[in-house]
DNA sequence: GAAGGTGATGTATGCGCTTACAACATGGGT
DNA sequence: ACCCATGTTGTAAGCGCATACATCACCTTC
């Protein structure tokens, strides 16, 4: 015998499966006397309404949608006890909370899932036939996939490239590093500054870098044509740039701002092993501000972003767009903050 | 007009909405020509197929939920860039990438919620309406609800409290600090241990604190009776702990030993500033093998928790289950390693 | 006291898909 | 030439719910 359905709990409260549905979707319009008896006889049936069902006669399912990088090695299953793994989707895990967070707000649930980039138009179209709108983290999608899957519900880009049509959310990475490098320059009198880059291919450590440029154009300092060094954001990565600049000729440069945090920390570490001071021979930043930042020694100087508040946005565009379907798509920038700590001069 | 159907798709290809259904369920029992017609015909009109039809239909969702506890105060919104709310809740984020990854791997998606406690049998029924199995992490549950919702579908319980009938995973609180302090205790020659407890109604770290006496009798030294101070699992509470033992009368243990990372790391800060070295002059421990542990100075001597695979099992027994409903429940214990590190007077 | 109004409930249909079953074509065996 | 196994496709009946519309009881109003 299956599940309890309406027809069950309706049967033994003694009334119309109308009235069932109208109890649980909206109280009112039912009598009290009569709810009380739909009640008790559902919770006697132990009955649950299925989501499916609902969502097929509603046209509507009530969930959210969040897809995002898989950053794990598909075959390191198992190998999870290293814990730079966890480092890396860091970015990731603030947003889906953020998400998660305010899309119960508003009466949502959310649905993730993470894709590798190829397969990416998959997993899309694949959560899209389950939502009711989603919202795409720092990923590439087919043009194709996703025109079609943004044609049947709203979709939010975090992150991402600019899609004509889409609500769109970054966050102001341009802005920060501009700030953070005119920080650099003018409270520390620091001249001589170098960039470590991310893969040409990352839409954030370029924005950064372009940041980077633009401090010097604002400060009239000679304007830096590339990045000193290029990492893949990952921690080894950042201690393997700083050795090579360190084994490079001629004399050291008076700061080094990496693309990210991960990087930052991996190039203290090297540092310390070779005995250079920091901030003392040497400033270094990086950019997210996550947790670890604030723990090394020194203190890493950082750019924090509101991972948290990019999911919360994306929920409220969202929501917004279902109350509108037609209204002007926006492309939203969340500010960042500096955290001056030690690593460049600043704090204790 | 809405979003194309089975029946367009059916239409345009010329062909019977089952042979559509078919192509999407299984593509073998469609001649490999007309499924070409299916496919191209679908792509022209953009369809994506409905998985609230499907799910009705079929009487699975293809879905997998996870519910867990939500640490974040709901006041706080938009304060989310302090760093100190993503530390707290590390311990979920690699159980829902672990889930997620393990789900995918299975076909499944996965559906995520979060409650405080006092709405968790809410959320709970409302996930359980739209999921084929779920997993509940360390939370607490109203008997009733769950007794319903684990009529209905598979439930696994993580890191929580036994329940008749259901399927279980823990980790090996026990055992993974009875290794540990055996450890101080015969590789370090540490006589006099003090453990710091977390709130009592933590089962995780009570069942720490047994494995902590049970040491002591596994080696013939005088059981502890209890927690020499308690703190509420955050920083900031170790950092309490530790002042308050370094404030009390009479010498200091050999070694303190904390629930879990984030107070020991606390504990570390507070020792530094009091110029107390660690380890020389008292060890210190910590449990969950945070990332964070690692990059303190001096590194964080723990135990490691895998907390992805915590989620990748409990996929592993849902779909276990699916298979077969009436197999015997199973509790598992997933096993920990230690990590042993600097604080307690190991490794560099 | 009849007409009209209001609120509560029932009736009946369809949401888009899966799937048992029927229908049909094809080819091999006798 | 006929029968049957095999493979492919169509037909039709729900799956459990939301909701437009019909119904009905009970007031209000003049």
């Amino acid at each position: 015998m299956g599940d309890p359905t309406v027809y069950d709990v309706a049967e033994r409260a003694g009334v119309s499966i109308a009235t069932v549905s109208r109890v649980y979707r909206s109280s009112d319009s039912v009598r009290a006397a009569t709810r009380e008896k739909v009640l008790s006889a559902a919770h006697e049936l132990g009955y649950v309404p299925s989501a499916s069902a609902r969502g097929l006669a509603s046209r509507a399912t009530g969930v959210l949608g969040l897809c995002f990088p898989d950053f794990a090695d598909p075959e390191a299953e198992g190998t999870a006890l290293d814990a730079d793994e966890a480092e890396l989707s860091f970015y990731g895990d603030e947003v889906i909370r953020g998400m998660e967070r305010a899309a119960r707000r508003h009466g949502y649930a959310l649905l993730i899932s993470a894709a590798h980039a190829d397969r990416a138009g998959e997993v899309l179209s694949d959560v899209a036939g389950r939502v009711d709108g989603l919202a795409i983290l720092a990923q590439d999608v087919p043009p194709a996939v996703l025109d079609v899957v943004s044609r049947r519900l709203p979709v939010v880009v975090l992150a991402g490239r600019v899609s004509p049509g889409l609500d769109r959310i970054e966050v102001a990475n341009f802005d920060g590093q501009l700030e953070l490098t005119r920080h650099l320059i003018n409270s520390h009198g620091l001249t001589d500054l170098a960039f470590v880059g991310g893969a040409e291919d990352s839409p954030d450590a370029e924005a950064r870098f372009r940041g980077f440029q633009a401090a010097h154009l604002a400060t009239g300092l000679p304007l830096p044509e590339r990045p000193a060094a290029r990492g893949d954001l990952t921690l080894v990565s950042g201690r393997k740039a700083a050795v090579e600049l360190l084994d490079r000729e001629g004399p050291l440069p008076q700061g080094l701002m990496f693309a990210n945090d991960q990087m930052a920390v991996g190039a203290l570490q090297a540092l310390a092993e070779r005995g250079i001071g920091v901030p003392a021979d040497l400033a270094i930043t990086g950019f997210d501000g996550i947790p670890l930042s604030r723990q090394v020694s020194p203190a890493l100087t950082t750019v924090r972003q509101p991972m948290s508040r990019l999911g919360e946005e994306a929920v409220e565009l969202l929501v917004a767009r279902f109350a509108d379907r037609g209204r002007p798509t926006v492309s939203r920038r969340l500010p960042t903050a500096l955290a001056l700590r030690a690593s460049c001069g600043c704090g204790v």
